[in-house]
DNA sequence: AACACACGTGAAACAGTTTCATCATACTCG
DNA sequence: CGAGTATGATGAAACTGTTTCACGTGTGTT
């Protein structure tokens, strides 16, 4: 539909130069480059090589985040099952350094030949989602949520399922519940603080700030933690840890230190794979699937690519509770 | 240097002819694909789109093997490190089914803009990685190894490892001990099973064929071979678990089924991340770097493209052994 | 004032892909 | 058996996007 030469008439400039812009060469004015990423968003322009138009979809990491996890990992199989089928390719993106100095985020795509991104964002990290949103590219925001009025998001709605969880250590006598996040939020780890907080109100429990504890999401940071907790006065019985491996750290931890699990702690973790049948006790867990995650990312995208124009939405994928032995009924008071 | 039209000249046909090969489109006689790609491999033909080279890495899946585990997920991240600063983009490939009909491993690279791939392969199925390599395409096999003389191999060296982590098992005075291995084989896995061998031949101990154990490489898999182990008359008192997983979910189960970890059995596990801290008790393990052997096939990849006609090489990143807690003294006399 | 130089720009050349027309061959139906 | 029709292979030309090269133009320097 729209080509260069289109872009360079509209803009009142050569070809040459709408390529330049769209390449972020240095060598073109402040006002030529405006006039052109003007003519071109006006236009939707869409770069075709040749004719035929270029296929792929981006996964593209902001900030802190970065490809490495098993949680990643299983979101990366979601995704690619269903775009083998539409033609697209899965290409990786670091979105702190793929980027060439003043290029926005839809002519780095466009340079690419990407259709549409998915963006895995944390709420410390926002600017590089924002922006994208901002600029109106066909994305999708996984397993983080923000205020914008059209960008689609998919996650996982842990907050129910994060309330039964905690409902269950109620459930089995524990009045004295603590709840263990990551150093760094993003909206999934809110909801399930949430939901810690729906079931502890409902119960009419104390959730005073000082239950809430943080630790960085990686071994040391849960075998840390269970030091600091080990000497706590008063330290309550139960704990929900809200990120895996802190969690299955934890477990461990508190065992060397002699604390017993669940007889003297009870742990609820969170678990996107098997990992919580590997612990001893296994782990009773808030679950979800990863893969159903990516998976429900990309068809989402692919909607936004095949209808451009159509209502963003929050997807929230279930996640649910499974009982294991890391929890168990309060045997002995404290105090 | 090369262009469709020279290759067009060069096989006695339009230029269109050679763009319809080498897009695998339907339309093109046998002879006329024949003549073109024989032309475009003289060549050394390599696609521009405008003028400028396409540069993108592929990772390449090739049969049962799929994006998803831990593992992958840091060897993508060993990979992306080192490929930014020479400005490739990492592109997931599924080997069974991103190809057309007909098309040749090279020509699909080609048409995806692909600069090398980096194949993830086994011994079951390595149809793919034989034929990229029969090809010629700069190419290097990840966690595999076969005989071809013009391939590059990256993988770890857990042989020595192996050997001594067995070696290790009879310095506590074990005899009896058994080695669990997939059931599909690549040649990391026969490597370590040779680490076996080794260390057992030397001790002169037995290390027949029945001491060597297949079971799925999952969690399941690794539960039910404890549940078989655990009803065997006169069994080892050490098993070598080679993959990671298996030997998690043993620990777990056996200490289900009563039998105590280190005390009635010792278990060396594998392991590429830092899981072997998380299991009750700690695992002993042959480890590897995950992220360090994602990088050195990169590098390796990256000096194949720079300069074509290198030597190829075999390459193997250190393996090592990690003494914790679910390795004991043999207790007292079986039999 | 004359010169050098960097900068912005576009014409033209180039790389690859696709459309459309052409020709040959095979197949169908009277 | 022969005329008409479908099909398959092919290339010229049109089209998309990028890069080279040459050309002003303004700016600073001597």
């Amino acid at each position: 539909m729209s080509s260069v030469r289109e872009i360079a008439q509209q803009a009142g400039v050569s070809i040459t130069t709408v390529s330049r812009v769209l390449n972020n060469h240095p060598r073109v004015s402040a006002k030529a480059r405006e006039k052109v990423l003007s003519a071109a968003n006006r236009a939707r322009y869409q770069p075709t090589v040749g004719r035929k138009s270029t296929v792929n979809i981006a996964l593209l990491y902001t900030g802190a985040l970065a490809v490495g996890s098993a949680f990643d990992a299983a979101l990366m199989e979601g995704m690619t099952t269903g775009m083998e089928e539409f033609g697209y390719d899965l290409v990786v993106l670091d979105g702190t350094r793929a980027r060439q100095p003043d290029e926005t985020f839809s002519q780095m795509f466009m340079r690419k030949g990407i259709r549409g991104v998915i963006l895995r964002s944390s709420a410390t990290a926002r600017g590089p989602a924002q922006e994208v949103a901002d600029e109106g590219f066909p994305a999708v925001v996984l397993g983080d949520r923000f205020d914008h009025p059209s960008m689609t998001f998919v996650g996982s709605d842990s907050r129910a399922a994060s309330r039964e969880a905690v409902q269950h250590l109620i459930d089995l006598g524990h009045k004295h519940i603590g709840v263990v996040t990551n150093v760094e939020d993003d909206c999934d780890h809110i909801d399930r603080i949430h939901g810690y907080h729906d079931a502890m109100e409902a119960a009419g429990l104390s959730h005073a700030s000082s239950l809430v504890f943080r630790t960085p999401a990686h071994r040391v940071g849960g075998e840390a933690f269970m030091n600091r907790f080990a000497s706590m006065p008063n330290r309550p019985t139960a704990l929900y840890f809200v990120d895996p491996i802190p969690g299955f750290a934890a477990i461990n931890q508190a065992q060397t230190l002699g604390i017993r699990v669940p007889e003297d702690l009870s742990i609820v973790g969170f678990d996107d794979h098997e990992w919580r049948f590997m612990s001893r006790p296994a782990m009773t867990a808030v679950c979800q699937d990863a893969i159903a995650l990516g998976r429900s990312a990309f068809q989402a995208l692919n909607q936004l690519i095949e209808r451009p124009g159509q209502t963003p939405r929050v997807e929230a994928k279930p996640a649910w509770l499974e009982v294991h032995a890391s929890t168990g009924p309060l045997a002995h008071v404290h105090g």
